[in-house]
DNA sequence: GTCTATACGAAGATAGAC
DNA sequence: GTCTATCTTCGTATAGAC
């Protein structure tokens, strides 16, 4: 196992300090404290300073997710698929006692003061939508319905853990993960 | 028409600003830049300072989304409380040029820094989610539909509304309307 | 109710030594 | 690659005059 650079231990903070606090409330002194990184270079490794620094941490949260997504879809169905994003959220929110949420959607909130970023976000977004969209038309989704499909997954997920965050609750996800899956098996079931 | 007191036409602005920036990254400055209440009396009407201000925005906003809901389910059918959030999401949005979401959620998301405000956030979402799961009850759904129909409502619209932020396009909010509407009429033709 | 002045801390960013 | 020092701006909050 390789040691992570400082750079790389920087992004690493960066990303568990946007999915908690948002992009905003994350600052430099806070990621060079969460990693033990070194003050004195971090306009040494992100010239483009706390804008770089975001911008990486989004694209290297997005896709450690897209990957998580990519493989369930790859070997498995579409109800692996919606069980798989269930997984990394399930954890997330009960692990950190519902303080961690979802970077991806920070990133694209914070459009005002990091537009970068935020484009990083919608990025990151189109390639999940045209994943699952994929993933549902080999199972045999019409091309309009895996849209649709696609597109409820990703709202009511991504809806469900901040509702969580909100209300200190797993019921929300617990219940959007069931809904999905149920529509999953009556939608294919009617095609 | 009574004209607005100070007090109000700052939690006037700070709902807006919470809307567009979020709760952190809005400050007592903005809020008297943009409502042109004077500088001096921030203490005076808000004792409690920022956080205050913002639990009164947050216990604001909610109050009026909470109306329309509430107006849309006394008079009509389940269709016109879709119809309705999905009203009120797809003007803000458009109007604002995908800047302005959902002040709510935005508390909610505040928990780190302002626990009382995201307090309130979650008073406000139990309500909404009670409220739509009495008229689908009313409606004639069971119980534990109702309950997962109110909670995929929420979550799709909020995720919904976060998801046009970031890819700034309309389209995935009139998606999942149209899917809860869909949705809305297979249900209650199965039950 | 509203004003000014002020205190204090934290933010992002740059320069120059080592 | 890393350090310290410094600049500038902005944030919340308080005190005391009017």
């Amino acid at each position: 196992m390789a040691e992570l650079s400082s750079r790389d231990r920087m992004i690493r903070s960066a990303v568990e300090l946007i999915s908690r606090n948002g992009v905003d409330a994350t600052s430099f002194s806070e990621v060079i404290k969460h990693s033990g990184a070194p003050r004195g270079s971090i306009y040494h490794h992100f010239p483009g300073g706390k804008t770089e620094l975001m911008v990486e941490a989004v694209r290297a949260a997005g896709a450690i997710i897209t990957r998580r997504i990519s493989s369930a879809a790859a070997t498995g169905s579409t109800a692996d698929v919606i069980e798989a994003v269930g997984d990394i959220w399930r954890l997330n929110l009960t692990r950190s006692d519902f303080a961690i949420g979802c970077p991806v959607i920070a990133g694209g909130l914070a459009r005002a003061s990091e537009p970068e970023v935020a484009e990083v976000s919608a990025e990151v977004m189109l390639g999940w939508q045209k994943l699952i969209e994929s993933q549902l038309e080999t199972a045999g989704y019409p091309a309009a319905q895996a849209k649709s499909m696609a597109n409820l997954t990703i709202t009511s997920v991504e809806g469900a853990v901040a509702v969580c965050q909100t209300t200190r609750s797993i019921e929300p996800l617990e219940q959007v993960i069931a809904s999905l899956q149920g529509l999953s098996r009556s939608e294919a079931r009617s095609n």
